[in-house]
DNA sequence: TGGCGATAAGTAGCATGCTACACGGTAGCA
DNA sequence: TGCTACCGTGTAGCATGCTACTTATCGCCA
């Protein structure tokens, strides 16, 4: 908890844990590695074989085991070692309706007349992510984003909403490094960025807390792999549909 | 995280870790020290003098506290030992204000001719607060407001907003045990948790969630110890005075 | 052939040994 | 008297020993 700033998805996230220390050090290696598919979902693990693998002792690897408990992203079982928890439908809603609740709050609040203004804020993000989507350049745009997100957040200078959204980032699938073709999703992210500001530097709360409804909408939807999409009802995330902006 | 259920401040709170767990014993016990103030805020502590302390081996007592940093409650500094982190203003503001987001976000939802009808569930534990208010017992009375916001948290099924609840019940201060005169803000905690299911039945997304952001904002105001009233500003908590419900 | 019990391997969880470091106090010197 | 260097105490953090338990495998018996 307690983690600031932007960085992409495999950068390391400062902690109130001493960086150096090796149990962090674990955690954000093993926490990159399920990330990035290198420990695939419902995969077994033990304590010993990570330790042996990673070149440490069983003790960091057991406390950043806990910690990825704790997020939800392994499960431990008793004596049997822990598995990589499958990430299902249910728990993509579950985290883009936590993430509605957090980011919609945010610019619900900075879209009103005595909020400061975060345009400056979130300027050198946009230019990145402009950049980004005219050489076609996923990783990068996808890095500006998380950045804009988290900077959108941060703003509100309030620790528990920033600690919240670093922990959902790890709760749902990385984007595709390959999106087909990309200008079409990059352009209408960039898009949909630009009705949630507008919205935000009109002062008007309800329409900015729907354009960040729809936004996160969209990017879930974009999230499930595209062999799932036939089981996707076109209501799908029911709940972040029904949440109209209050 | 993942935890469930409803129970008062002194109650343990299951949770994925095995209960029955040393670890988890520690934490339970170590948290409701620090909540009752029998660790008390800028109170030095160490593993050992700790696992001393409770009788068992330092490494459940490093995961423990480990645990309690992640949450915020103390701090660890290294080769020093650990410190029970004191509650500010600001630190109180932003723990209701994202109370506000999580809370709010569930009766806004809720309050649609679709979403299912909470009456029934919310029955035994208004029952129990008036019960309560009537023979002015306040520990039994916190227990089940405690339980009555549990619930309406429930029933959103979401894990990431169940775990966010019970992690900041535990950033702010308990309620004093003893109100003067108690049934002043009690009845007035029953007059305005109506005013939330009132709102909620009858499908007014609006009033429901302002009635949540007045409740939570009377309930912050008087947890704030009597000593500091004399430094609140009249719009404290300030970000909260400002969340209108969009 | 089918079922069942003993056994061995592997695991999480707890206890404890070990190391580097931060800090306070004190002695020695100017 | 004031300052500096050193040293002892206490600490977090990592490594490793140890125990109880789960599970799979294999051999034995009906």
């Amino acid at each position: 908890m307690w983690r600031r700033g932007a960085a992409p998805y495999t950068e390391q996230m400062p902690s109130v844990r001493a960086a150096e220390s090796t149990s962090e050090q674990v955690f954000l290696t093993l926490r990159n590695e399920i990330m990035q598919g290198e420990m695939p979902s419902g995969s077994r693990h033990s304590i010993y074989t990570l330790a042996d693998r990673l070149g440490v002792s069983r003790t960091p690897v057991r406390e950043a085991v806990l910690r990825l408990a704790d997020i939800n992203l392994v499960t431990i079982e008793r004596n049997r070692g822990l598995v990589v928890r499958r990430i299902s439908l249910a728990d993509m809603e579950s985290a883009f309706e936590m993430r509605f609740l957090v980011e919609g709050g945010a610019v619900s609040f900075l879209a009103t007349p005595d909020a400061r203004d975060i345009s400056p804020d979130l300027a050198p993000h946009t230019a990145r992510l402009r950049a980004a989507l005219d050489i076609e350049d996923v990783p990068t745009f996808v890095a500006a984003d998380r950045a804009w997100h988290d900077t959108l957040v941060a703003v509100m200078e309030n620790p528990w909403m920033q600690s919240q959204i670093q922990n959902l980032r790890f709760a749902t699938p990385p984007p595709p490094e390959r999106v087909q073709p990309p200008h079409v999703r990059l352009g209408a992210i960039l898009d949909e960025h630009a009705a949630i500001t507008d919205a935000i530097a009109a002062g008007d709360r309800r329409a900015a807390v729907d354009a960040m409804r729809v936004h996160l909408r969209k990017t879930a939807r974009s999230l499930v792999p595209h062999a799932d999409r036939a089981d996707l009802s076109d209501a799908w995330p029911t709940t972040l549909a029904r949440h109209y902006p209050a």
